[in-house]
RNA sequence: GCGGAUGUGGCGGAAUUGGUAGACGCGCACGGUUCAGGUCCGUGUGCCCGUAAGGGCGUGGAGGUUCAAGUCCUCUCAUCCGCACCA
């Protein structure tokens, strides 16, 4: 028996997998038998650094799962690539002071590395890039696809500015008011930006998490984030001015409480209603400027226009205010405020001193309401909308949080925008057989606050395709996550150059049986790729409506308290790698805990993993030179190892749980060490080594070779426990006394409950606190007595 | 404020259907092997009382249901995460 030679045998096994390129996987040819697939996908890293601890467990759990499927006898897909465009990548380059094609590619070739050494079962052929034309391409195509079907367009809007990315943010990348790659405190500020119309997919989106294996809190996370809400829009008329002005409300069963009236500084009434009046609108253009975490801030602020509204309940006057809690992008921009049953519009009434009228009284019925009074507040929704509705003043309503996803940059690393600008022909799509519209190599990417693309006159200068006159191309780029919202989809069918995928092959293999990736992504990524998805079966471009049938979150990996972000000293993977060994490292990282929940990273008892490797690698040896296991021999090893397969297989398989079949295949090695020359060494051993061989691909095979094995175990079918031998002939039965145990017993299975009940009795430890009286006896077979006294 | 997660030895964690709490590993202690050290092997290790036999206590806290609760119910505390003037 030679040392246990972490490197070598790693080194020889992955250039072994490379050389034979045992993880590609071909696409099924027209006509080809169904036969049982698996879409392994894991989410692709930003090629923004090299790879961290929190990376290393994502892709192990995504590898354990790719052998433990193949091993069913399952193809698998599970390809890999990089989300090398946009922000992420492109601050990385700033950073490192290169140009960010350059950095992101050094960083890839880096990571690409680091998973070769990790060894994992990844389909480099199909590995796709965002920022390659042959991807994005495709990206632009789609774009155009939605343009057509008028789902993208252009707006001007009050959005979020990042003032030192010195870019728009989506709403979904701006965490407690704050940029999510830089952390500045983002500004408002109102531009023209492309937007995709996902608010028209709320309800489906809402609907079809119904139809997803995801778990509860992610669906959470974006049912709030879409925030539906049901009520009605009430019409209010304004004084003098015959104007009709809508609101939105959930409570238009307190109408009647309505004591005020509040729209929205930016709203566009301010000028009709405040026309003259220059204390509103000094207010108007001062609190409609103000940062978005400011203005969240809780005190009250406000002016009285002047002017009235008509409550159409009542008839009666209720003042105009303009103030800055009433938000221009929910429902209508304008409020009918209820202080007696709305939190913010009484903390308002309070600072203005303004009437408070209650409508509902304790135990929920209405009152100052006639004819209404008395009615529960549930039904009076409905009667009132109803009432007012037969009068055209109401109509029911439905409103969501989710807004438009903003998608233009104003930066350099990311995908164009395929559209030109023509003087006589306004904007124009770049026709599809015109595609890709090139990112061209500039000198100068760094923001400036305007796009960096519109100084590049070689590029901007074009032709309209429409009128052949001259034209300008957009400037901005898309964000990163138009990227990330197909690029599953390009695995499927990556080198095709006629279309973004063939419909057959995405069809085939969508959608995606395992997604596994961090939590933050619930409502950004997460939400985005299902609304591509819906668009494009709407288009008719594929047959299925979400992408991620599965979904699991690996937790995060802590350092210092901190969620890991690049590599740190002494925890990079490379390092670890270099003293561990890659086998050593997948064991760590999967039995350190629970998988979805987070692990604070200390290094102590990695050395255990490689010391259990080692104790592997030398218990398997010394069985190894045993004779083959004998069939149908019955001792209590082969009864561990059986037990050993049924509990990895339902932990890997049912449960997806991936620490403790570490422990089991520890107890079987601990057993197997403790037997010397017993009849089924053999086999014990073959056991570890094949169950394990998921989390430790290359010492596996070394450890199977030297077990007499020509063949390879990763391709060895999953093994099967013996029912029979997980059976046991005897059990141990606990007696107790009173719900406490107080003896434990070697019996029989499968005896009677009087047959126990008289074991029970039998036992002096039992007696002594019995005392002599009979009591009441349950019985639960196979395991357990309690007599109560 | 709303929504969610978590809480078990000195530490990471296990306990899958209400039925032996603490598997597996770290750490620690003692012994052995090798001996420059580490490696490696064995034994022990929830807490308290007791030389021992044995007994008591024990899953953040308080109640409850049950023959039996880490697991179910009610309340509560702590930590973390998401949302947050969304009418």
């Amino acid at each position: 028996m030679t040392e246990y030679d972490a490197h070598a045998i790693e080194q020889k096994w992955q250039s072994v997998w490379a050389e034979e390129r045992t993880f590609s996987v071909p696409n099924p040819t027209p006509g080809q038998a169904d036969e049982s697939h698996f879409y392994m996908l894991e989410m692709l890293p930003y090629p923004s650094g090299s790879l961290h601890m929190g990376h290393v467990l994502n892709y192990t759990l995504g590898d354990v799962v790719t052998h433990y499927r193949r091993r069913q006898g399952t193809t698998v897909l599970r390809p890999m690539g990089f989300d090398s465009f946009g922000l992420p990548a492109e601050n990385a380059a700033i950073k490192d002071g290169g140009h960010p094609l350059e950095i992101t590619e050094r960083n890839m070739k880096a990571i690409r590395t680091q998973m070769h050494r990790m060894g994992w079962a990844i389909d480099w052929e199909r590995e796709v890039s965002a920022h390659e034309p042959t991807f994005y391409r495709w990206t632009q195509w789609i774009f155009l696809k939605f343009l057509e079907r008028g789902l993208a367009y252009r707006k001007e809007a009050p959005v979020n500015w990042c003032p030192n990315d010195l870019t728009v943010l989506s709403n979904e990348h701006v965490v407690d008011g704050r940029c999510w790659r830089c952390g500045a405190v983002v500004e408002t500020r109102s531009m023209e930006q492309w937007f995709f119309k996902i608010r028209d997919y709320a309800d489906v989106l809402l609907d079809d998490l119904a139809t997803i294996d995801w778990p509860e809190r992610t669906k959470k996370i974006q049912t709030q984030h879409i925030g539906r809400s049901e009520g009605a829009e009430i019409v209010f008329q304004i004084d003098d001015l015959d104007l009709d002005v809508p609101v939105f409300t959930t409570r238009p069963d307190t109408l009647f409480g309505a004591t005020f009236f509040v729209i929205a500084p930016e709203s566009s009434l301010v000028q009709q209603l405040a026309e003259g009046n220059d204390e509103v609108l000094t207010y108007a253009r001062i609190s409609a400027a103000r940062p978005t975490e400011e203005r969240a801030a809780r005190e009250k602020s406000g002016v009285f226009t002047g002017r009235y509204a008509t409550n159409p309940v009542n008839g009666a006057k209720l003042p105009i205010w303009v103030a800055d809690y009433v938000l221009m992008e929910y429902g209508t921009g304008a409020i009918m405020a209820v202080p007696a049953h709305d939190d913010r519009d009484r903390e308002f009434a309070e600072t203005f001193d303004l009437p408070i009228v209650t409508v509902i009284d304790d135990d929920g019925r209405l009152i100052n309401s006639a004819p209404f009074d008395g009615q529960r507040w549930q039904d009076a929704k409905r009667a009132i909308t109803d009432w007012l509705g037969e009068q055209g003043k109401a109509e029911p309503s439905v409103n969501y949080r989710l807004r438009d996803w903003s998608f233009s940059r104003q930066r350099y690393w990311g995908c164009p925008i395929p559209v030109v600008y023509c003087e006589q022909d306004g904007m124009v799509p770049v026709p599809l057989d015109q595609l890709p519209v090139l990112l061209p190599e500039v000198d100068d990417y760094r923001p400036k606050g305007k796009p960096p693309l519109a100084s590049n006159l070689d590029f901007i200068r074009t032709t309209c395709p429409t009128c052949g006159g001259p034209a300008e191309r957009e400037a901005d780029t898309m964000d990163t996550f138009v990227d990330s919202s197909w690029y599953f989809l390009r695995y499927t069918d990556p080198r095709n150059d006629a279309a973004p995928f063939d419909r057959a092959i995405a069809d085939y293999w969508m959608p995606i049986d395992q997604y596994i990736g961090g939590i933050d992504h619930a409502k950004g990524h997460l939400l985005y790729s299902r609304f591509f998805v819906k668009v494009m079966n709407d288009l008719g471009l594929l047959g299925f409506r979400e992408p991620f049938q599965r979904l699991f979150h690996q937790g995060w990996v802590k350092l210092d308290g901190k969620r890991m972000s690049k590599s740190q000293g002494g925890v990079s993977p490379n390092e670890l790698i270099d003293r561990f060994g890659a086998d050593a490292i997948r064991i760590y990282i999967c039995f350190q805990g629970p998988a979805d929940q987070d692990m604070d990273w200390t290094p102590d008892g990695i050395e255990a993993t490689v010391r259990f490797v080692r104790r592997l690698w030398r218990v398997v040896h010394e069985a190894a030179a045993q004779p083959a296991s004998p069939a149908g021999v019955d001792t209590p090893l082969v009864r561990k190892a059986h037990e050993t397969i049924a509990r990895v297989t339902d932990d890997i398989g049912r449960r997806f749980v991936f620490n403790t079949p570490i422990s089991a295949v520890m107890e079987l090695v601990n057993e197997l060490s403790k037997a010397p020359g017993d009849p089924a060494a053999r086999f014990a051993a073959e056991t570890a080594v094949s169950v394990l061989q998921p989390y430790t691909p290359h010492v596996a095979e070394e450890l199977w070779q030297a077990l007499g094995h020509d063949e390879r175990v990763m391709d060895e079918p999953w093994p099967r426990a013996d029912q029979a031998m997980l059976h046991h002939e005897t059990v141990q039965l606990v007696l107790q006394v009173n719900g406490k145990v107080r003896d434990r017993v070697e019996v029989p299975a499968g005896l009677s409950e009087a047959e126990l009940i008289e074991h029970a009795r039998a036992s002096e430890k039992v007696r002594a606190h019995l005392a002599g009286v009979e009591g009441r006896v349950v019985v639960v077979p196979d395991k357990l007595v309690n007599i109560v006294v």
